[in-house]
DNA sequence: GTTCGACTAGACCGTTTCGTCTAGCATTAC
DNA sequence: GTAATGCTAGACGAAACGGTCTAGTCGAAC
């Protein structure tokens, strides 16, 4: 096994290490220490790949946002509107309400005050292209009625974020919960009532 | 002027003094010095009103949460769903769409992982009430249709709160712009179809 | 066998921060 | 006047952290 450069293996075993020591603590309260311990590596090997605890911070949720965040929009929407939606709510609910998700989702919300590209890293990587999507569904479907098909793509997807928000980041599991069914059931009835 | 007992100004004064530096700099960045010297008081004066930097801290949440926050909903909703609905929302739009309230709103994100207490202070002061009294308009307007008010209630609320997370958190008036006019009036087209 | 690059282990420096402590000032109560 | 109280100004200790540096290991290249 030649190493004739650093070896990619060692940048990737950081980052893995790295990912949920930021996701658990934020990113003030992770020292370069524990990165280093958690991800099994020297102190000194951090600094050889990364330039500082932000390059490695950045280079880490760009990782994260460009690879892991197009399970949900990756399968096309084709086919009857009712069905479509109902598999891309699920979807969304299932996927990005996990853990992982959950705890990214903080993390920027957190560290883009300090770090605007992170903002925008979401939104040109996650946020722009889903809502191309589903505009240009809605649009493909005419029968829809739809006056502003973007205006209503961003609705269909906003109140189930902030779905996910409340009930996993401020705790609305337990102060005020409410089954995803419902919000699902009642959003699908909204959009689809003009048929 | 007697001063039998702490005076109320100076915990309110400190308090005041703090909030600007918390909602600018989060909670780490901000240092017991600089609070200290940003609201014109000695540092042990801060120890003396206040246990530490965690009590100070959520004391200010408290305060603000408790405050400001019911401006949206204290007046009564009556009358017509789609004057009533409009102005609500442009009422949320308005308020909360706020530099101090956007950065008030991202710092209990950020600081609700630690403190999940924070969370529960925002969902049990200003959401669970808010939701109820929508939900209980929706109730008395069996004009509109509604098979789950209160799931229709969390939708629409949730795509304001939403649409102002993406514009104004993450930069999205930069980089995917959208006239909340466009989504007030979709939301209610949506809601209001079938009178 | 020597050289070189990637790595480890951990000491180390400078800085920041929390929270405490000391010394002293000003006003009120008695 | 004297004691007590609420305060200021700032030094201080202890700990944590970012980032650098040293010393030394290991395996491949030639």
């Amino acid at each position: 096994m030649p190493r004739t450069y650093k070896s990619v293996d060692k940048a990737e075993q950081i980052l893995k290490g790295a990912l949920p020591q930021f996701l658990q603590n934020g990113y003030a309260r992770t020292s370069m220490d524990r990165i280093a311990s958690s991800a099994g590596v020297s102190k000194q090997t951090l600094y050889s790949h990364f330039s500082d605890k932000d390059g490695l911070f950045q280079a880490l949720i760009e990782h994260m946002a460009t690879r892991k965040f197009q399970l949900v929009w990756s399968k096309p929407l084709e086919g009857d509107p009712e069905e479509v939606l109902r598999g891309l709510a699920e979807r969304i609910l299932s996927e990005v309400n996990e853990t992982d998700h959950v705890a990214f989702f903080r993390l920027i919300v957190a560290e883009s005050r300090e770090r605007p590209d992170l903002g925008e890293l979401l939104l040109k990587n996650i946020a722009k292209p889903a809502m191309k999507i589903l505009t240009e569904y809605f649009q493909a479907h005419q029968e829809l009625n739809f006056k502003d098909p973007e205006a209503i793509a961003r609705i269909f997807v906003g109140s189930l974020i902030h779905f996910i928000l409340t009930q996993e980041i401020f705790g609305g599991k337990k102060f005020m919960p409410i089954e995803s069914d419902r919000i699902v059931d009642s959003l699908i009835d909204l959009v689809l009532i003009r048929k």
